[in-house]
DNA sequence: ACATAATATGAGCCCGCGCTCACATATTCG
DNA sequence: CGAATATGTGAGCGCGGGCTCATATTATGT
């Protein structure tokens, strides 16, 4: 059964959608379309456990790395770090078959859904977070500018996936959005907390 | 022959890439198949000569747009905003198609390399202006810069196509994404420049 | 040991796809 | 008008897809 969604994601990230045929997964995962079918009743209903299992590690390891920096009271600046340091290594688990879920899949219905789920609770926390500092930000609309925020900082997050441009390692990455949202948030950045090593 | 594409562009937008059936598209355009097949050797032929057609609409708006913006000298402000809403207008021309065309398509070949190659010679434009003004704004990397900033202000106005949020209009979205690129420019805005209505 | 239930198998059904090709119709010449 | 050429037609081919089901295998209970 786990056998199964491996193989999934296997020749999903290796051969793309198209040629990710029942029978090619099946005989991937070493058993039969047969018994491929007692668990999963559809190839959809197969995306989509693959797709639901993705987004739920993903929807962790967002909630415990924001829930850990929220532990303990932290600066402006270090909070907007954490954030968008999960967002980049929720993006490094398995990049692949992150973007396949994200760009392959027909129709809107499957994996797409699952990750927006993950994307709007990740959009409560922040939209709650910018809510209780607003006095050390600039007069801002919250709603507006939790869906500016998130959206860009996924997007910038997202795209370095599929065009690797050589001059944007993970360190410049985390530093450059930082800034963005920062400045966004009416902060002008202090040198000092950048580039910590 | 432009029934066939515009038969395709409805079928893509209302039924989705799946069921975008060759024999569906020449129905539809009211030729037999036959003839499809005459003007487009292949279905990857057809959707390709669909996406080129609608990439290069986007090139020529965006490219106008700029030429006629840096025409006449202009402040900073008012370059970004006319940037902004150059992207803006370029989404909000056949949106379902372009969302189809940049999410639905599979694999990589088809669809996205048309409007990358748009995207790339905006990014030209942008680079070269970001160079040009370097004085007039804080010290940045241009490249990374004009990665982030492109990424961020086509990512927002994009998504606004799929879950548009009824608090989101037009104009906040310009005066929003203004705000943005503006401050991570290093540009505090001024209220003035904003909600010209 | 044997019956009964639970699970695994894979040949093959059906379907719709992209695409072809023998033929029909329209157009352009002398 | 009629030959020659260009253009339009659609039944149907081959293929591979998702999926089924009669059968074989294994696990469980007494």
């Amino acid at each position: 059964m786990n056998a199964i969604l491996r193989a999934t994601a296997h020749i999903l990230k290796t051969k793309g959608y198209a040629e990710c045929s029942t029978n090619a997964v099946a005989k991937k995962a070493g058993v039969s379309i047969g018994s491929l079918y007692q668990y999963f009743p559809s190839k959809e209903a197969l995306i989509t456990a693959l797709a639901e299992e993705h987004a739920q590690k993903a929807r962790d390891l967002m909630l415990e790395s924001i829930a850990a920096a929220a532990a303990q009271p932290r600066s402006v600046e270090e909070m907007v770090r954490a954030y968008i340091d999960a967002m980049v290594r929720l993006h490094a688990d398995d990049p692949e078959l992150h973007r396949v879920l994200m760009e392959q899949l027909p129709g809107i219905r499957v994996g797409v859904l699952a990750m927006q789920r993950a994307s709007n609770q990740t959009a409560g926390l922040v939209r709650a977070w910018l809510e209780a500092h607003r006095s050390q930000l600039r007069e801002l609309d919250v709603e507006v500018a939790t869906y500016v925020l998130i959206t860009s900082v996924e997007a910038v997050t997202h795209l370095r996936l599929m065009d690797r441009p050589s001059h944007l390692d993970t360190e410049t990455l985390v530093d450059e959005l930082s800034e963005l949202v920062l400045r966004y948030l009416g902060i002008a950045p202090t040198r000092k907390a950048r580039r910590r090593g």
